[in-house]
DNA sequence: GCAAAAAGAAACGCTTGCGTAACGATCCGC
DNA sequence: GCGGATCGTTACGCAAGCGTTTCTTTTTGC
């Protein structure tokens, strides 16, 4: 069952979550980043650099960086990989599960908002 | 008709969107950046920077360097007041409503995929 | 008129992110 | 084992964003 949108209720929902967000939160995720950490949580694992950076078409480094910012935070965790010990696996926390369970919550509330 | 979603629905059709706006479009707006914009467009004029700051819960240089970088963009315009001469009133612009609009079906899109 | 207030921009130092390139560590083929 | 490939990180110079403060222009109150 897909969500069918109009286009005026699209822009109202993302214009609603963003304000709403910004307001709330100053943590400023970049957009990159928040795809990141949506990715890692909604995607079963594993997840590696290199994965990642393949699925959006970015470079190495700024997975790197964004790992690096979101672990400060303490949305993600980094673990190497015994198996081949190259690889660095990305690990939820529950933090970022509670982080973006309320960014769900946000989400959800905008959109029952949304008139028309 | 407000729109009704569930938590996977929301965060899948967000995840959705954000891979595909970072893989689609190289200009990274932050989402303080997304939000302006969609608060201008959205929302019937006219537009000050003053009531974007308030709006916004931030002060206003990060309106005004914000309104510089999709300036150069050319998202937005920003034209002088004439009946008060301190105010800036900002400006749509064509390119700003087709990238808007593109956004949008993006956001219809990726709606659609979205399964249960 | 003229001081005080208001709006927006500019200046300052700082932090963070970027892309490219180079780097150590580890695995694989032979 | 050993040369080459692979993985993630680090280094580098640069651009952009931040908050605070200061400045310029314009309006308002008296």
């Amino acid at each position: 069952m897909p969500i069918e949108l109009t286009p005026s209720q699209a822009l109202g929902l993302w214009h609603a979550v963003s304000l709403a967000q910004v307001r709330v939160d100053s943590r400023d995720l970049t957009l990159r980043q928040l795809a990141i950490l949506l990715h890692i949580y909604l995607v079963p694992p594993p997840h590696t650099v290199r994965g990642l950076a393949a699925t959006l078409g970015v470079t190495k480094p700024v997975i790197t960086r964004a790992l690096d910012t979101m672990g400060a935070l303490g949305l993600v965790d980094r673990v190497r990989d015994d198996r081949d010990r190259r690889n660095v696996v990305i690990k939820r926390t529950v933090e970022g599960a509670i982080y973006l369970e309320k960014f769900g919550d946000l989400i959800i509330d905008q959109g029952r908002k949304q008139p028309k």
